[in-house]
DNA sequence: ATGAAAGCGCTAACAT
DNA sequence: ATGTTAGCGCTTTCAT
């Protein structure tokens, strides 16, 4: 067992140990071509007691073809990730094709260099998310001649094509819901975060929608970093102590939304009747909570799976059809805490 | 603007556009060796201008280093990885490291596929969590001759390094509080998941202590899939409606925890004093509920930060020294739910 | 059914 | 400070 050299096996170990060419091995190895049982046994069993394990940098290189998928997220602690992210995985699962997850932490600076170090795999297509980038991630993306899916966000021009759902209307169709359920004075809790398009485009929708029905957004929070639930929470107490009037809370995810939640019946405020409450996005967590919390749900999974089927359409056919954009209709949730 | 070639951009594009060799070019792109300033300057602009984006993959075989880091994990959803990751990428960040994700779904033959395929990469290190693992993956992990740094559970004889917490200990130290606390009819909540070694070892530590101090759990629940925090409820009911003398409920994470929690709060229960409750890992959201549940801080940032520094320095320098086991030490965090 | 030769796009090592 | 040569470990293509 004297195991002194580290040098990692090639195909040429396994060609030596096996008495094939190396191209035989090649071929055994990818189940490619004709190659008899004998031979194919012969090799499959060196490859295993040699612990060979193919060199797909080598590969990759002669082949010409890298069966990966760049995924870009802005963050994986958003809960909202997670589950595109698995919504991916599971139709990726069924092809040749792997995700592999870049986070760009919601700034454009650092999408570009993530996607610039993905690009330089040379992956078979890009999922990534909104539909806003630099000038110069633009480029790449257009340059990089492979598929390109924007998820999440399909208000705005996609580079190659796009998978999401309008956040505007989406802050349109709360608005209405709420309007039309008689609330008429409505405080907006939402993040400090300049760059988060999506949301802020629920924010313009919704703000748009209330015009229309002679009615302003009377009162503002934001807040950044800590724990959601608690921001919540805090961020509701201030808000309605500034604005004690309020009769509905629009909050932008549905973890604040669920401390708003907790905090309010704590203070044993009347919801929905004295009060109303909805947030965005539907996440799991809301089903455990006292109240079901009114929401949103942002189609995560379907985005997923929809932007890699197209993926996977393409890189098996490139030459298949697609739609340039494809845009979900989330429905409201009522749940309890909003009257309809 | 006839942009009829599809062909990506290679060094030699940049090369002829420069008026500069491809060897120049390959030192001005990786900033390395003497390069005039003038020449530098007009290679950048020549790289910049065409837009080209290297090819790793050939670097990579030329150079054989390849300046990835594989990271396996069960699950995405956990939110113990995402912390985890955040402390790998905090520290990678510094380096010319990358982290590549893998995720198993907690089955050893996924975790044999992923780590087979990103070991087909040649990653310069891996981080894996948990320190078993079938025999294919211990092989693959020690004939890849690179660093393997294994996360989450010091309980158990790592491959080549470890860092984490004793689980054993974990389990251990809860029962002792508890008993400490006068509790006697302690009730376990966890998931249905065999292969979650981790939770197992906390339960064994756990029942172990409480033996030694003559106390035997009297009742247990059990739950697979769903939203945790309802499940949490639903198994909170389920298991004082089977035995309602129960005074505390040691669940195996903090979700449950939490949805156990709202449960009896909602029942109007007197928490600590009727029963007890305490969960695992220390997240965040904790902060946000009603009262603050017992629980015992995973180390999940500290962890994920110690091992990329290890694989970052051993990669650095081959022959730098490492402790083969680091064990980190969680406290209890009593919270509102654990007397003491 | 199997093998031999060429080359993928880069970088190490050695000139100059 | 810059250029030349060889070759990384595979796969493609063409022979046999």
């Amino acid at each position: 067992m004297a195991d002194d050299d580290p040098r990692p096996l090639t195909l040429r170990d396994v060609s030596e140990a096996s008495g094939v060419s190396e191209m035989t091995v090649s071929r055994v190895l990818r189940n490619r071509g004709d190659v008899s049982e004998t031979t194919r046994a012969r090799v499959l069993e060196a490859a295993k007691t040699l612990g060979y394990v193919p060199n797909k940098i080598a590969g990759a290189l002669a082949s010409q073809r890298v069966n990966l998928v760049a995924v870009i997220i802005p963050s994986m602690r958003n809960m909202v990730f997670p589950e595109v992210m698995a919504g991916i995985s599971a139709v990726l699962e069924d092809t040749e094709l792997q995700p592999v997850v870049g986070v760009t932490d919601y700034t454009p600076e650092k999408e570009e260099r993530v996607l610039y170090e993905m690009l330089s795999w040379r992956p078979s297509g890009v999922i990534i998310a909104g539909i806003e980038h630099s000038e110069a991630s633009k480029a790449m993306l257009r340059a990089s001649g492979i598929p390109v899916v924007e998820i999440m966000d399909t208000d705005g021009k996609p580079i190659d094509c796009a998978v999401g759902i309008s956040h505007r209307r989406a802050g349109r169709e709360m608005a209405r819901a709420i309007l039309r359920a008689g609330y008429q004075k409505i405080g907006f809790l939402g993040t400090k975060m300049p760059l988060d398009y999506r949301a802020r485009k629920r924010f313009e929708g919704f703000t748009e929608a209330l015009a229309k029905g002679g009615v302003e957004v009377m009162e503002q929070e934001f807040y950044s970093g800590g724990s959601a639930l608690k921001k919540g929470r805090e961020m509701t107490q201030a808000i309605l102590e500034r604005e004690p009037e309020l009769d509905f809370l629009y909050y932008s995810n549905d973890m604040i939304g669920a401390g708003g939640l907790l905090y309010l019946l704590e203070q044993g405020r009347d919801i929905p009747g004295d009060i109303g409450l909805a947030g965005f996005n539907g996440v799991e967590l809301l089903e455990g909570l006292p109240r079901r919390l009114a929401t949103m749900d942002a189609c995560r999974a379907e985005i997923g799976r929809k932007a890699a089927e197209i993926i996977a359409s393409r890189v098996n056919d490139p030459d298949a059809s697609f739609d340039s954009v494809i845009e979900l209709t989330p429905k409201i949730a009522y749940g309890d805490t909003l009257r309809h």
